[in-house]
DNA sequence: CTGAGCTACTGTATCGATTAAGAAAGGGGG
DNA sequence: CCCCCTTTCTTAATCGATACAGTAGCTCAG
């Protein structure tokens, strides 16, 4: 049987609290017992008191947990949201408190127990559907949690509707007319192809509603009805997808003059679906993305940088040491356009 | 003061036990029973059993923790760590397990209390340096580890030194004969600059050694002595600090024909200062790495391919489904040199 | 009519610690 | 010489659940 405090106390002759109190209050007993103790549990192959007992006990896990769709695997490959983690990562390290990704998996209902059966102090959730009953469990535990898109008492975020309406307006100050939006979590059906969205309010994703309800405002004030907007879902967020949905996109005539991707790694794969057709980005089809990830800039990409670092960093800041003034526990951060090669005047 | 199943069993007039069962084994109630009693839970705000006290009594916490030195938030800066956790991840998700990122941070001593106080049933070490006393501390826990340096019962890893031999002889053969070597935790000072390494064998990074010792068991094969191969140590492997490092090897006269970084971000860097210096990688200077990020294709760096994904992969399942056969708990993938632009015929 | 076997629960010990309150011993001031 | 304070350790309650050994009631074979 593992050593436990009581094994210890038993060995050295002294009571169980004496024990406790040499690994967390070295002050409470005079240094050489607690000297012979700790020279005791070494003996005995004790390591210290048992973590999970201890958090029973203090009430606190020591951990966040971090909720991420649609796998955890998945958050690995999206560079957005790496750098969101290791800003996450930064100020839980810096308040010695550990991240615990939590493994949803592919299922709501396993997703539910994992939420359930998470020990932690609180959430941080990262592009999770709101749908997910999930949600519902996290929301549950009544734990704080920071939600990018729920707008609860911790909050932070950008203004996603008027980041991607700049998107907008820069290609109909080209003189853009003809538009394709690449985007995810479009409609029910989880294929890549083209679909209808009669309108952004309905979507129930609320980065896809919001981005789109900016991109169709800036269409609007340029005259071009959302219902001329060739609309395609990518089924996951990669360059493979993206270059799918691209394809249909381009192979439509009149072929659209800009695509407007939803997030960079599909603008990326939308820019390799143009070069499979031999055809010029910014020249004969402007492209457009969202987050700038470092190989946006590499690429040429005209797109949205919002700071993944900063709002990971903020998002722990908000769940570790939170403000007092409620006004200060709602964050929303700037975002810039990044104009690069990618777009161009309207070819005519 | 937040339900507890106390609270909800005197609510429904039962007992704690066929709360328990409520949740955890619903065969052991009737249905009736069962919904009357979820129904209580939900009106009294009761979200399910406490996590924390579940997983001391069950004796298993639910999750691994994963060490990163020399910061957590470092490992998501390092594509090949990122690749790795992803492997992880993908295997702790499909046996529902949670992975914690224990927050190891800069000194030691934190370090020593962080792998102390983590819940998990395991230990997943990702490049930590032997000589942590951390290291000690997760192994005296007496829980599974995996390691890809210490070399306990679970190990998964590659030849390291077999691999950079294959580096090494690749470009002896091509006629080089003055190498300088860029690594990392080489001595004992942390600083960037070249350094003296009497013998790789005296080195107390397990993978600086191993590797090292591969460069020096070619290089001796062609005849070039360890003494004759200029050292430069990087303080961090980062793009910039391989840079600077190459810049004291390149600014040598006579100058290296072979620049040889122990990792890929290093090698990167590399190229950086031979840009700078209007120097061209393969025909000037060669330049190699070692892991193949995928930013290293992109530049044509010749380099040693680790599969990352599947060594993260591996240790997870041998952390959480260890098989019975001893000889299958030690894995060595296999390794193969990928050769690129980035190295040519020594120049005459 | 008895008792074996089943279902549906209850009672109690236990997981491994922390912590507040209490007690014994020693020291110093009045 | 007595009382109070400090230091050092102990006692006992508690954190929130799970598991196993009952037990009551019911059905049904012999």
């Amino acid at each position: 049987m593992r050593p436990t405090l009581q094994t210890v106390a038993d060995a050295v002759g002294v009571s169980r609290s004496t024990v406790s109190n040499a690994y967390g209050r070295p002050d409470q007993l005079s240094p050489e017992l607690r000297a012979k103790i700790l020279e005791a549990a070494r003996r005995l192959g004790y390591s210290g008191p048992n973590p999970t007992a201890r958090s029973l006990r203090r009430g606190r896990a020591g951990a966040i947990g971090v909720l991420f769709t649609p796998t955890l695997s998945y958050a690995f490959t999206d560079p957005y949201a790496v750098e969101f983690l290791r800003g996450l990562a930064e100020t839980a390290e810096n308040h010695r408190t550990g991240l615990l990704l939590v493994p949803l998996g592919a299922d709501d209902e396993g997703a539910l127990t994992a939420v359930r059966e998470a020990s932690v102090d609180g959430f941080c959730v990262y592009c999770v559907p709101g749908w997910y009953r999930a949600m519902g469990a996290a929301l549950a535990r009544g734990l704080p949690m920071v939600n990018s898109e729920y707008q609860g008492d911790l909050y932070v975020g950008i203004d996603e509707t008027a980041a991607t309406r700049t998107v907008g307006e820069h290609l109909t100050g080209l003189g853009h007319r003809r538009f394709a939006v690449i985007g995810n979590y479009l409609g029910t059906d989880p294929a890549t192809g083209p679909t209808t969205v009669p309108a952004p309010e309905d979507l129930p994703s609320f980065v896809s509603r919001e981005r789109l309800r900016g991109l169709r405002d800036a269409f609007a004030a340029a005259g071009v009805p959302w219902s001329d907007v060739v609309t395609v879902n990518a089924a996951t967020n990669t360059r493979e997808d993206g270059a799918a949905a691209a394809a249909y996109a381009l192979d439509r005539d009149p072929r659209p003059t800009a695509l407007l991707a939803i997030t960079d790694v599909l603008a990326l794969g939308a820019l390799a679906a143009l070069d499979e057709r031999g055809l010029r980005a910014g020249a004969d089809v402007s492209v457009t993305g969202f987050d700038d990830v470092p190989a946006a800039a590499e690429a040429g990409l005209t797109t949205v940088r919002q700071p993944a670092y900063e709002r990971g960093r903020i998002a722990g800041e908000l769940l570790l040491d939170p403000p007092d003034d409620p006004a200060k526990r709602r964050v929303t951060l700037d975002t810039e356009l990044m104009v690069r090669a990618s777009t161009g005047p309207a070819p005519a």
